[in-house]
DNA sequence: TGTACATCAGTGAACGCGCGTTCACTGATGTAC
DNA sequence: TGTACATCAGTGAACGCGCGTTCACTGATGTAC
């Protein structure tokens, strides 16, 4: 059924740009198909070229709808939390978590597409969008520190995404082992040294 | 010019196993077809499945390879190091310098292969590649503290290694941006507490 | 040590398949009157 | 408001290409005597 609402084209590009965003991070931008992608977003492959000019284009798109959607995340998680303290922790708690290793698709870009985006040419437009996405994160997290020294606080949170990026992608390779879950609980009682022992999920 | 000396056959497969253990870095296990790799050794495509039963499991000889040569080098750094705290310092300021930012191939396969290994199905060899390599890195590395409180050395060793593993990779990541060296000095400071500012490459 | 021959490492064409992208076509949407 | 028609979002076949893997073949290597 051809020749849709405008309103409805709107909603078919935002479904290609969702389903693509999680699809990238959980498989890769290779491991996907511009087909799969589409399938995903209820429609036929032949249409996409009248959404994106090419795969690269989509990437992009998905890959700052993806760090979008993780900044309102912490945004959320920031706003429900009484102070800066507790916002760090539910961010830091929600990024380590066993859910967030074992569902890429639904977890931070800045680790899922870390390894694709250093693989594309400097010239491809997804590299813009991480670079743009991680100032976003490094950004929001230097905020909830607010402790005048705008420097420190700014390398402070540079180390933690730093952090929570490698131990979450490595705990999600080494996934099966016994040193998965000792490799997101050392990260978070680093960052959380007030944490004792940790809840089981 | 078929049919080649025992010896030379052994050194086909030795060359098969490097050449791939640099590129899949450098590209990802996806990112390389059988036939680049054979060529990348001097080799037609053809004689691949002679000396591998296929790509996957080339890609868990090349991965093993990859984690032997970083341990290699790591052991050779300790042993020219005067003590453990120098060993340390040599490690990662190695691990977090622009050479190895720029030079995947050559680099670290915790980070390189991370999200390649994530998204294998759990049944394929190169996880238990990976999964054998960490180990590998972390027992390294505990190694070096010998505090007397093992478990202690451990856990430091895994925050150690996830913090370089996710600065490394982000950093790969948005080259080309300032934050790219941000998050490698950033990391370092962290690391090595008593470095002041850094040498420039 | 020398000879005859079986072995098998490497070659390159070929296989079926899925990829990114293009395009003629369809028919509901949007618009001009 | 109603009608006639141009527009264009989505469809599905088709394109050239590269992939992992297979296989008949070649001829130097390795071995039996």
């Amino acid at each position: 059924m051809p020749r849709v609402s405008r309103q409805q084209t709107e909603k078919n590009r935002a479904a290609i740009e969702e389903a693509s965003a999680r699809l990238i991070r959980e498989q890769g931008i290779k491991g996907v198909s511009v087909a799969d992608l589409m399938a995903a977003a209820g429609l036929t492959h032949g249409g996409f070229y009248g959404h994106f000019e090419s795969k690269d284009a989509l990437a992009a798109a998905a890959c700052a709808k993806a760090f979008a959607l993780s900044l309102e995340r912490w945004r959320e998680r920031t706003a429900r939390a009484g102070d800066a303290a507790a916002a760090l922790r539910f961010i830091v708690e929600a990024y380590l978590s066993r859910r967030a290793r074992d569902d890429a698709g639904n977890s931070c870009p800045a680790a899922s597409l870390a390894v694709d985006v250093a693989r594309e040419p400097s010239d491809r437009p997804v590299r813009q969008s991480y670079v743009e996405g991680i100032h976003g994160l490094v950004d929001s997290l230097a905020a909830l520190r607010d402790s005048g020294d705008e420097a420190a606080d700014r390398e402070r949170a540079l180390v933690e995404l730093s952090l929570m990026v490698g131990a979450l992608l490595m705990a999600r390779a080494t996934a099966a082992d016994p040193i998965s879950d000792q490799i997101l609980d050392a990260a978070r009682r680093h960052l959380l040294p007030e944490d004792g022992s940790l809840p089981t999920p």
